[in-house]
Order: C-alpha cells, then structure tokens, then sequence
DNA sequence: AATGCTTGTAAAGAGTCTTTATAAAGTCGC
DNA sequence: GCGACTTTATAAAGACTCTTTACAAGCATT
C-alpha cells in the first residue's frame, strides 16, 4: 500500500535544487542562464540555488564562457571532487571496490579475493575492503554503496539470498551503517549495472532502460520513467531463475532449466566441457578440467562447430528470454553487460534476431539490443552510482 | 528522453488537490479534519482546498458525523453525480458503451454488434454509439474513454494496430475529440482493465499490479507505483504475442506459436474442435462447429478427459508465461480476467502452481494470482477510470 | 453550568517562485 | 572609439501557498 505524501514548499525547493544540480551535472559545464533555459526556471531563482549549491561545495565556477552578443557568462560544474563515493561489488569469486568521484572516476581501486571463504569470512573481508577504501579517502565520503548478487531487501540493505555467498537475511546494510555512520545502500548486482549505465552512460538518457548482466550468473536492472524499478519485494530483474527448460538442468537457485543453466557464461562453459569429451574433432576436445571461459570463447571466435553450437544455442534462449520481457515492458533500449559480451557481435545478432522473431513485432521492431559500457567495474560502480541517486538526486527524476 | 520539469507552487497545489480529492473519493465520507491528519496537511489547507473543490462541484456536504468528544465534523464526500464519464469498449464482436458515475455506478448502457462490418463501418458505429451515450446525458460529461485491443498511442488517441478491426494508425481520439469537444482517452483494452480494477477495486491499493484479460486475445496490464506503465511505444502489456512453441500455429499478429495461440480462450476452443474430431468418448466429440466457449466449458466442469487436457494444457503456458512476467517484474498482485475465468479455480490453481514452479521462489512465493473482479464491463469501467485519472488525478499518483 | 475537547475558519507569518528593475559586461555598426 | 543593443547576473518587490497562531462554534463529560 502506498502512502501518499502532501506536498511542501521545501520539497518543491529540494526537487529544484536538484534539477540544477542534474542540468549541471549533465551539461558538464553551463551557466546560470543555460540552467534557466533548460528547466524554464528563472534566472533569479536559479541563481538563488546555484548560490546554495556552491555554498555545499557541489558547484563550482569555472571561469567565464564565450559570449553570444551580451555579457559573458560564467560557467558551473559540478565540483568533481566535492564528494566521493565508495561502491563495492561482492561477485562471486573476488569483491572489487572503488573510491569514485562524482562522474564514475576511479580513485582508488581494491579487491580481496574469496577464494572458497565461508559466508561469515565473506563479511570480514567486505569489512575489510571497506576500511581500505575508507582510510584511503581524503575527501568528505557520501557513503558506501554494496552491489551483490542475490535478492536485496533495499530499504534496510538486507541480503534475503545471495546464493554465491551462503548468505540469507543478513543485515549487511545496517552492520555497514554502523560501522562508518555513513548513508550504505545496498543493492542487487544487476539493478546496480543499470544504474552505471544510466548515470555514467551517454546522454541523453532514455526514459526507460533494461541492462541485462550475464556473466556466472543472469540479472537484470530496470530502470522505468529514469528510476530503478525494484518491484514488491526489491527482486525485480531476476530474469535468470525463470524456468526455460522442463525438467533442465538443477540451478543453483534450486529450480531446474532457469534460463541461468542455459544461457549463462557458467552454462556455457560447462555445457562445452561436457560435449567436448564426444567431439573429437573440435578445438575444445582437450581435458575438460581446462576448458575455460576464455577457452571458449577462443573457440567461439575460430568458429569451431561445437563452441558454436554451444554458444549460438545459449544465445537463442536468452534472446526468447529477453522477447517475453521487451513483449512484457515495450521498453526501447536494452543493453548487455558482463563477461558474456566476451562473444562479441556474431552472439549479439542471435540475439537481436531471435528478440526480433518472438516478440510482437511493432513493438520489437523499435527495440535495440546493445552492448553496454564495458568494464568489470560497471557494479562497483553503479553501486556509488545508486548511493549518489540516493544521497544527491543525481541524474534519477523524483 | 525525458524532460524534466521544474516544480511550482501551482503544481504543488495541483498536487494537494488532487491529494485531498483522492483522499474524499477513497474514503467515502470523511470530515476536513480526517482527510488534514490522513494527508498530513493542516486543517487551514485542508479547509480552503476543500473549499474549492467544493465549488468545482467534485465535494459536497452531507451532513455532521458524530462527535468524538468535540465539535461534530462536517462529512464530506465526492458529489456522485457531479461528473459523468462515458467509457467504451472496442471489442472484436461488439462494442459496448457505459456512462459512468465517478464511483463507476452505471448509468446508461448501450451496444453495437459489430457483424463483421469492416473497418470503415466500424469506425461509423463507435461514433453512432458515442452519440447515443452523450445524447443520455444531462450532467456535466468528463470526457469519453475508450479501450481497444491493440497497441494505442496514448498521447494522440492513435490506433497503430488492432487485428480485430483492421485499423491501422487511425487517428480514433482526434476524430471524436473534434466530435465532441471535450477530452478523449484511448488506451489499450488490458491497460483500461487494469484501471478499472485498480481504481474500483477494493482498497487498500497495491503499489503494483499487474492485470491479465485473457479472452479472444492476451493482454496485461501493468501498474506500477501506482500508475499505469505503458512503456515506450505503449505496448507494455502485449505478452499474447510472446513466442512460446516454436513453429507453432500462425497468430493473428503474423507469428508463429504466440501465448495467444496456445492459451487464449480462443485457442482452447480451436483446439478442442481439432481434437475432438478424434476423441469419440469425449463430450466434445460432437459437430464441430457446434464446439464454443460455452461448450467447453461445460465440459471441463464435467471432468471431460479431453477438455481437461485442452484446459490444462493452456493453463500450463499460461503459467510459465506469468512466471516470466512475475520474475521479471516482482509484483506481488496479478488478478485474471477475461472469458477464461469460466474455468473456475481448477484452471486458477494450474495457473498458480506453474508460477510458483517456474520463478525464483523468493519472489514467487509472496505473488498472488487471482480472479479480478468479473464483468462484461471492465473495460469500458477502465476506459471511463483512465479519462477520470487523466483529468481528475482520481485514484493514481502524481 | 463549567470545563475540556474537537472542528472549522480567520489572520498573520514564512518559504519560495516570479516579476520588474538595475548593474555589469560583452558585441556590433558606424 | 563610441553609442546602441544584448546577454548575464543580482536585487527588491510581489504573488502564491503552506504553516502557525488564535478563536469561535459545537459537543461531551462532570
């Protein structure tokens, strides 16, 4: 049930003050006119709130611009080292952190490795990154945010189930809150890569945006009329654990056939290990203990027959996954993410084509399946990303 | 893209409005006092928007409620018949038209069989229908509502696509808005069910719903934060023509194998005739052409082997297809409507168990699939809902 | 009848946007 | 180079709408 709120004078204001901060922050550098014109604010209101962003720090002037016929302005930005961000991603086999500034840039990178750790390890180690990440920063620290795999309970950064880390219902959000009295936002792997992709990607941005990320595992982000769409119970985009297969293969979510053990980067792999031992005449016929992802992707790219067949099958499922969900949401930009995009654009075309042929078409015809920035950092970063929403306003709509 | 507006004091009065209008309507009777503690605003503003509604005609006194150890508050509630509403419902065998008060009482009734007129003629007879509609109406009229299937432009009232009547990018609201001369809305017929069902339905409202009309066709409807979400081409909700058997039968959207061909009631009816061609023992085992809806349902009710079969069957796919929808969405209210309820809670609990089997149980586990509310009308009730959303903000958030 | 509580309204105050006016700093034409 | 015009930015006054404070009306309890 949903509680609806009266409105203020102090929200109509914050809601303001965030547009400026979000005209600058998307126009890297404007001036106070440029801002006026664009939000259909007036100059004198809009000065009044530049003056109280630069009052935080998050503003700056950066000296005057060209002059168009009158008086030359003076330009904003966004002051990059104003505040920085920690973001932290608990994949599967190692936690990356990084220390960013307001536009994504990495200042300071750490990781620990997991190497088989138990679920309670697994906390001191993210414990133990964060620390690192924190002692590290001179500068005033918005907060920290944590990207994971699993189903997030984001209002409380509580993990309900994250399958790689043995983790059920752990306050992680709160143990982390109390620990550097600092806003923490917890928040699932693949609604954290969307957000990356929106706020750190090419203007302009979309209204509506679906970042799948596939990699051991497959998630996606969803992001409705420029916010993050979580659902009931924060679970939203967990496309991975719909059963594509009857009577498949058991995933780790405990089902059997979830599209995660057919069209996943592990699938991949483990379905190329097992076909290698009867196709003697394939470039993955070696020991199967070291068929590997970069194994099969070499494969892939030599356009040996079985690493094709393996590799074009997944992405057949996948692309009948992503028809249901463009069918589902008629949502015009959908990007791709993680390790997966190792196979490059022969595996996008299954993709596209098969989108193309098992969704209505009016509405797929306007549908673009994309890369999207590439990076292992991308859930680190969309971590910070989801912090900086939260705590600044920046570049999500109220 | 998305442009961002700045916020004014009108908007934030608008907005209050709006806030206290609801409140009324969701209350039934309230005095100002409740809706200032309900809303959070003081009774000062709570009197004066009041006030003003008042004088809009929306609000009307009825009288005191008892004292509660005070004064005896002044009960208000929305003036039923203050504004009317003509919805209408462009299905593929008649068209059917109500007038509607804000409470979604039914005032006046009126149908069109379409027999097989052609699209042209067709277009005559919703102008015929709407005549007759407003023609009845002595009170103010809000605006005309009308629900089609097919993928609708929301913003201009365009018809892209509707199979059933062979229209194709007609520009349906422009026509009767110039007609009529007051406000027209035209939505898609799983969309306007979705409203009907959000906006008269009991309350507590859900933050997100989504709604599934299966008849002829398939289509949902999805709310979501309490609006409808219409996605970028305003075709969200077209999960009938999702591919779910591969080279499957030829669907009226030019694929092969959609939702629709295996899991409309249509479908269940074609395929029982087919079937029982070859089925002697089956009560279906009858002309053919005599098999309809209301046969099958009989049948089914009856435990006929074969009819069993064919129901279940689709039911099944109906399942999977929701638990894609629920995997990917994460909404914890879906209501079934449409024909296919005539099957009752056997093919309900099919339906319920697919879900349940086929998406992360997590979040399958909190979702509830049930019969929405019945009734030929629901579209024409959401069509007449999705004018009053519009030009009320009754029932749904800014 | 006195007291106290709730309801509803009126008057004054406060926050924030807009309008109008003005100063500063530039371009352009002559 | 100078005046006219533009554009930018700020200041002061005005307008809108919410809140605070005050108060009258109406009802229950004692």
């Amino acid at each position: 049930m949903r509680t609806l709120e009266k409105a203020t004078h102090q929200q109509t204001r914050a809601y303001n003050s965030q547009l400026v901060l979000r005209t600058v922050y998307d126009r890297s550098t404007v001036s106070r006119s440029d801002i006026a014109r664009a939000t259909g604010l007036t100059r004198t209101s809009v000065s009044d709130l530049v003056a109280e962003l630069i009052g935080s720090g998050l503003v700056e002037e950066v000296g005057r611009g060209p002059s168009t016929g009158g008086k030359a302005p003076i330009l904003l930005q966004v002051a990059p080292r104003a505040r920085e961000v920690i973001g932290v991603d608990l994949d599967g086999e190692a936690f990356t952190g990084l220390r960013v500034d307001l536009r994504g840039r990495v200042l300071h990178a750490a990781e620990r490795s997991l190497a088989g750790a138990d679920g309670r390890h697994a906390l001191g180690l993210v414990l133990d990154l964060l620390d690192e990440l924190t002692r590290s920063s001179p500068a005033p620290l918005l907060g920290n945010g944590i990207g994971t795999p699993g189903v997030i309970e984001a209002t409380t950064g509580t993990v309900r189930w994250a399958a790689n880390l043995d983790w059920a219902d752990l306050p992680l959000g709160r143990l982390v809150a109390e620990r550097y009295e600092t806003p923490v936002n917890v928040g699932n792997d693949s609604q954290a890569a969307a957000l990356a992709e929106y706020t750190f990607g090419a203007a302009p941005r979309p209204d509506n945006l679906v970042v799948v990320k596939i990699g051991q595992g497959i998630g996606a982000g969803i992001i409705l009329g420029g916010r993050l769409y979580q659902g009931d119970g924060f679970g939203a985009g967990e496309i991975g654990h719909t059963t594509v297969v009857e009577a498949g293969e058991p995933c780790r979510c405990g089902g059997l056939g979830c599209l995660e053990t057919v069209a996943s980067m592990r699938a991949i792999v483990g379905r190329a290990r097992h076909l290698a031992q009867h196709h003697s005449g394939s470039a993955l016929a070696v020991d199967p203990a070291s068929i590997d992802e970069a194994r099969v992707v070499a494969a892939f790219d030599e356009r040996d027959q079985l690493a094709t067949m393996v590799v074009e099958d997944a992405a057949r499922q996948l692309g009948r996954a992503l028809a249901a969900l463009v069918g589902t949401l008629n949502v015009r930009q959908i990007r791709i993410v993680g390790s997966i995009t190792r196979f490059g654009d022969r595996w996008l075309e299954i993709v596209r084509r098969e989108v193309r042929e098992h969704a209505l078409s009016l509405i797929a015809g306007d549908t673009v399946v994309t890369f999207g920035r590439s990076g292992e950092e991308i859930v680190a970063l969309g971590a910070a990303a989801l912090l900086m929403t939260r705590e600044l306003g920046l570049s999500l709509a109220r």
